[in-house]
This record gives structure tokens, C-alpha cells and sequence, in this order.
DNA sequence: CGCCAATTTCATTAAATCTGAAATAATCTT
DNA sequence: AAGATTATTTCAGATTTAATGAAATTGGCG
């Protein structure tokens, strides 16, 4: 089998074009010498000569044709180079993102935006889904990273902090704790109604597990669950970004200062993301450290 | 710019599907470590692993593309290169000849045959004309190679004789010369209405060239001619081939055996013929030289 | 937690490539 | 047509690049 590197087409392609060996030898940086053995070379191994003389003014036909296939060839083999690099360069993929919707609704657009203007020839499939399903969706591969809240670390997932954010109550304003000048202590829970919701589960002090867990009504849906505090059905807790900014709602702080809901950033821990799959995270993370 | 060689993605499709250097090793009929600096040195150039630990079982995403980026690359390149090889091979391209139609319709069905079990993916491309346009579609290179007479040695065509042949007196078998048995003189021709063609001016006796150029009518497509002499509106030389084999005329031979047509294989002399076409001549000669 | 096997590293050897000088071949000039 | 000139090839030595084999390291598995 024959042993034609691309470096030798590329050299007979510059001579061609120059039709002298002197001229090529400055285009090439190699010597006259260099590049005669070069073409030697090729021609012994495609066993025809390539041009009429020893002058490189003529091609033969065989010249020629092996001219044009080169110069396809060529071309063909750097695009792939070309695409490989554009590949680990991060500039070129899919990247798919799942998290948790407040993220998806309130940080993303920014970083979003920004990757776009950094990579804008890698495709972004977003989804947005609670925490469980976020890490379930990031382990098995289905995604390449996510954004999410982390119940209990897992074995097959790297994680890392992006942001602390303090739960609040959340009540209509003319409720009998949104009068409350002082941060709420979860003593003053104890004779209100609590509206459930998932985000709760966060919340680790004693006395609120107790209260959750006795309450009437737990709602996963967070639209479904404002719309139930507007009707005054009761109270809920919830942390600031997933609580829309103008809605008519109260967002009271709470005295339990551990009460905070953690957004991390997930990937696998056992298999590495792709190039764009990194750009991506180094928005996620920058824009998070920045604030 | 990067300098990544097809042996590297070779070597690294290799060890992808291999799953183990150990394996790959042999395949490749280098040592594991050769393959360990030849990967080594893949993912420094695209600045990537492509691997997900040392053990080369799991491709990482990078991984993964520039494998089937790899494969493209390299069977491109390969096809490229087997083109090239098909192509000084004299199996692939094209072929245009010119011949005299005497040859064309007599000798050359055979070649033909012949060259198109050994090159069946060549194009050929055959014309007839007489013998000056033969030597100028060969010398201005509308056409690789031609097979005709030579009225003159041309300073850019190369030729070799294929066939001498004598010329006869070609009659009626009615006519007053048809039933001469001694080989017959110019002298016979003096007293006969003597109908000129092309081809008599290969003959080059004094005595004949005053006689040719003497004749009242000089026709010069071969068909319309024997047409002339089977309506027995007189006599002409020809070679033999150029006489068709079951026609109703005599053919009678001359006293004068320099009164020959030479048919020659011609090329151009400065620019060589394509492989295939040498393939062509190869079968040309071979043919002539044979009977 | 330690063994076993695969892989990497490193120093050395081998191979391929490049250089520069001299020889050869082709074109240009007279 | 012969010498002058320029381009190309050849060759030996130098340099760069790749391959080897032994030793060190790493990762997976019991």
C-alpha cells in the first residue's frame, strides 16, 4: 500500500500553481532540494511522472488529474481538521440544559444570550423541570448539565454552588402575617394555613418538617400554587426568583436564616462534558460568582 | 496552524474501536507506547481528551466526534488517494483517438475488445478521418493518440510504424486490366481512366505521381469512390484494407512493391499520453506487432 | 487496601526529512 | 549550434521526528 502524506500533496499542489520549484521552496520554507525529493517521492509512489520536464512548468495529464484530486483531497482533509478543532473549541455541538424552572425563567435569558454571542454556531436544547428530575435527567445522560436544588448528593454527580437565596412567606398583602414588621419565626406558621409546595423539602429545621408535613395541601405546580395564595386559601413559602417580581403577592423575610433554597450547577461526575458543554457551565458559573 | 497527520487518526480510530492499546498494537504493528505518544500528541494538537481515563474503553464527547470525524477524514482521503492510484493505473479516465476509417472499421474492434477487458472503466472515444486530420487532432491535443499515414514527419508528433501494406489496382471484374496475370506496371495505368483518391499520394514513383495528377476526377470519401468504380467509370489504387473483403470488385497487385501505406501509431512528442492512454497504445501495438 | 494489568514516561535507537554543496540537465543567448 | 545561465537533482551529513524497551505510574478489581 502506498504512504502519500497530505504534506506531500499540498507540496506538489504549491509547485503546480508556482511552476517553479524556487518560488514554491519560499512559499513552502523548505529548500529547492526538500521539495524535489518531495515530488519524487509521489511520483515514485503513484509510479507516473507528474510533470513533462524537469522544469515544473508542465504538468502531464497524469499531472493534472492528480493536480485537481489533490487539491480535493486537500481541502477535504483540512475541513475536517477544521471542524474537529472548531468541535473542542467549544464553537460548534448541541448543548441540552435542564433546570428548575425559576432558573430557567429569571437567570437564563442572560446567560443564555451571552453564550449565544460566544459560540453562536452550537445548538442550545433548553428544558426546564423540577430538581428530581433535573439531576435523574443529567445522570442518564439525557442532558449534559443542569441547574437544580440538591436534595441528597449523589454518587454519579459532579455539583457545584452557584447560589444561596433565603426562603420568604408568601401571602396576599391583606393577610394577617403580611402586616408583620418583624422577620417571621416559624412559631408564627403554627396558625396559619400552609400551602405545601416541592421547593419545601429544602428546608430542614425541625419544627417546619413537622409543620409541612401535616399540612393539608401540597401543591407542585407553582403557578397553580401562586394562584391559590391570590385566592387566599393561605400561605406558602418559597424562595425569592421563584416568585414573580410584579405580582401582588407579599414576600416576607424569614427569621430562620438557615432557611435557604441552594441552586447548584450539575454535571456527570464519572464522564466529561463537550467543549461547548463547557463554555456553556463557565456562563452558568461566571454569571452566578459575578452577582 | 496544527499538524495532525492521517497516521494519528489512524491510530486513534483504531484504538476507539479496539477499546485497548494492548489490541490496538497489534493491529497497527507498533508498540504500546508508540500509540500512547501518538494519541498523546492527537489531544494536545485539538486540545481536548478523548479518552475518559487512561484505560481507553470510554470515548469521552470529544471523543466521540472527532472519531466519526476521523473516519470521514480518513476515507475521503484514502478514496482520494485510490483514484489517484486508479487513475496512473490506466483504469480510470478517458481515451480520445483518431484513425484513418479503414483501420477504424477493420482492425480496430478488436483492440478495442481487448482494451475494455482490461480497463472497463475507461471512456474511449474513437473518431475516423483521413490521415492529415488524424496528425492535427493528435498534434493540437483535441484527441490522446491517432493511427494514420504520414505525409510528412511532424517536429511534435511521435510515431512508430504498425502495418505496411501494398497498394492493388482496384476494378470492375469486367474491366480490360481484370484479367492481367503478371503483377501490373504504371505503364497499364497510362491507357485507363484512372479516378484518383487521398491515399495515392503515398505513392510516390514519378511515374505514378504524373498519372494522379493527370486524373480527370479525384474523389475522396472511400464509399462514394467504389461507388465510381463499380459503375465502371474506371479504375484506382487503394491498400488493401481500405477495400471491403466481400465487395464485387477485383483487386489486383502491383509490379512496384514500394507502392506501400504505412499506418502509423502517432502521440504528441512533447506532452506525454495519460496512463490510460498508454494502455490504449500498448494494446495498439501489441495487436500490430503480433500479426 | 493492596495486587494486577494497562498505560505512560523516559532515555535510547531508528527512521524519515531537511540542508547545502556539487553535479546534471534544460533553456536562453549570441 | 555552442557556451552561458539558471533550474533541478543528487548525495552526504545534520536535524527533526517517530519508535522501541525498560521502568514508573495509574486505575480497576478483589
Amino acid at each position: 500500500m502506498l504512504n502519500i502524506k497530505p504534506e506531500n500533496l499540498r507540496t506538489f499542489v504549491t509547485v503546480a500553481d508556482c511552476g517553479t520549484l524556487q518560488e514554491a521552496s519560499e512559499i513552502l520554507g523548505r529548500t529547492p532540494s526538500a521539495i524535489s525529493m518531495s515530488l519524487k517521492q509521489l511520483s515514485e509512489q503513484l509510479g507516473a511522472e507528474l510533470f513533462e520536464t524537469d522544469r515544473k512548468a508542465n504538468l502531464t495529464p497524469t499531472g493534472q488529474f492528480v493536480l485537481e484530486e489533490s487539491r480535493r483531497a486537500l481541502s477535504s482533509f483540512d475541513e475536517s481538521l477544521s471542524i474537529m478543532q472548531r468541535y473542542t473549541q467549544g464553537k460548534m455541538g448541541v448543548v441540552k440544559v435542564a433546570t428548575v424552572p425559576s432558573v430557567a425563567s429569571h437567570l437564563l435569558p442572560d446567560v443564555v444570550s451571552r453564550f449565544q454571542k460566544k459560540a453562536p454556531n452550537v445548538r442550545l436544547e433548553l428544558r426546564d423541570t423540577d430538581s428530581v428530575m433535573v439531576a435523574t435527567a443529567v445522570r442518564n445522560g439525557s442532558v449534559d448539565c443542569g441547574v437544580a436544588s440538591l436534595s441528597f448528593a449523589s454518587q454519579d454527580l459532579q455539583h457545584q454552588l452557584l447560589l444561596e437565596e433565603p426562603f420568604g412567606l408568601v401571602c396576599r398583602p391583606d393577610h394577617s402575617l403580611a402586616t408583620s414588621k418583624k422577620p417571621l419565626t416559624w412559631q408564627a406558621l403554627e396558625d396559619v394555613t400552609f400551602i405545601s409546595n416541592g421547593l419545601c423539602e429544602q428546608i430542614r429545621d425541625e419544627q417546619f418538617v413537622r409543620i409541612n408535613s401535616n399540612t393539608a395541601i401540597q401543591v407542585h405546580n407553582i403557578v397553580t400554587l401562586l394562584g391559590f395564595i391570590q385566592q387566599g386559601m393561605g400561605v406558602t413559602l418559597l424562595p425569592r426568583l421563584a416568585v414573580p417580581d410584579q405580582g401582588e403577592l407579599c414576600f416576607l423575610p424569614l427569621a430562620d436564616k438557615a432557611a435557604v433554597r441552594r441552586l447548584y450547577f450539575l454535571e456527570p461526575k464519572h464522564h466529561r462534558i463537550s467543549p461547548a458543554g463547557m463554555v456553556f457551565k463557565g456562563e452558568v458559573v461566571g454569571s452566578f460568582i459575578r452577582e
